[in-house]
DNA sequence: TCTTTAATTGCAACTTGTTGCATAAAGGCA
DNA sequence: TGCCTTTATGCAACAAGTTGCAATTAAAGA
């Protein structure tokens, strides 16, 4: 479970409130490491009871806004988990167990409509981080940060495009068969 | 949640009892969608209770053990379900906190660990891809539904790939860093 | 001023998946 | 026969994430 240090590393880059964390969760570390704006919430709240961050009230601001900051024990156990090592995540995907399935059952099931949908939300995707490659790390100098950061923005360039071209050559093969046995 | 269908899938390939299954799983439908023997057991009796599969003590066998088949409504049923669209799983990887992290904390923290560890294992499980592309897939005509899961397989090679490319090069520029900082 | 709207924080129930352990039945062996 | 091992099935407690909604406070508008 890495939410904790997802929090501390993004409060380390500034130190904001719960809800505005939950929003630059959304455009960033999210990409990720997705957490709605509770999971953020209560998870604070166990990350000031451990020491790790304190909160301040933000005058002038609606609700009963808060800010969090990182204590130096945080950046500590950041440090300590950063230098750990995981298992790759399990990879769970529906639409593999349905291509499995249209085998199984030997007939045009209709798997092309996860496909088609799979395909127009990754060149959604795809085209968002283009956005963010050319805004923010195209066209000069980056810091060692920023070489990081587009290191990990990469990544995300890569996947998406294996997995359009995924869907292309199997909406193909499936044309192929089709015809074939048709 | 697509265990109800992963496993009529597998049981329309092949009834079989919840140990057999299980042990299926783990090389081959549980590549995209890892299940344990107590999700298959629990699953396996509400898919009896929906009438779409139906089990038969086996007689010689140790254990209670019993067979599964699926009936023709857990046919139609994944007939159905086949044609729907998902959207595709939010990916949630650790490792991408770790190198946001570092460069967050601005120093050597240490995720090579975790890049080794990752590069370690995807080595080996695209060996194990390659072993079963070598073993199934290669040097003869196939059927329509081997052609689809070599299409599968062939999807969990490029990503394994893609996942090596990556740590190759992450773990080079956290050197070139290293280098050009200290 | 009073009401409405928006922003922020938070609770609670539900679903899914994990972990560790318990039970049942058969085979092997002293 | 009695005990241990193996195979098969299953329960229970826990952990993590999702969903829907409630409460608090301030700004904006009538």
């Amino acid at each position: 479970m890495s939410l904790p240090h997802a929090l501390l590393t993004s409060l380390l880059e500034q130190p904001c409130s719960g809800m505005d964390l939950a929003r630059r969760f959304e455009r960033s570390i999210g990409f990720f490491w997705p957490a709605t704006h509770q999971q953020i919430y209560k998870e604070l709240g166990k990350l000031e009871a451990a020491g790790w961050v304190r909160s301040s009230a933000e005058e002038g601001a609606r609700g009963r806004k808060r800010c969090y900051e990182v204590l130096p024990a945080g950046e500590q156990e950041l440090k300590r988990w950063v230098a750990e090592a995981d298992d790759p995540p399990p990879l769970r995907d529906a639409m593999m167990v349905r291509l499995r399935a249209e085998a199984a059952l030997g007939t045009g099931a209709g798997v092309e409509n996860d496909l088609l949908h799979r395909l127009a939300r990754h060149r959604t995707q795809l085209a968002l981080y283009e956005d963010i490659e050319q805004r923010d790390f195209t066209g000069r100098e980056l810091s060692a940060a920023e070489q990081l950061q587009y290191l990990i923005l990469q990544s995300g360039l890569a996947t998406e495009r294996e997995q359009i071209r995924f869907c292309e050559k199997a909406l193909a093969l499936l044309e192929t068969l089709a015809n074939a046995g048709g």
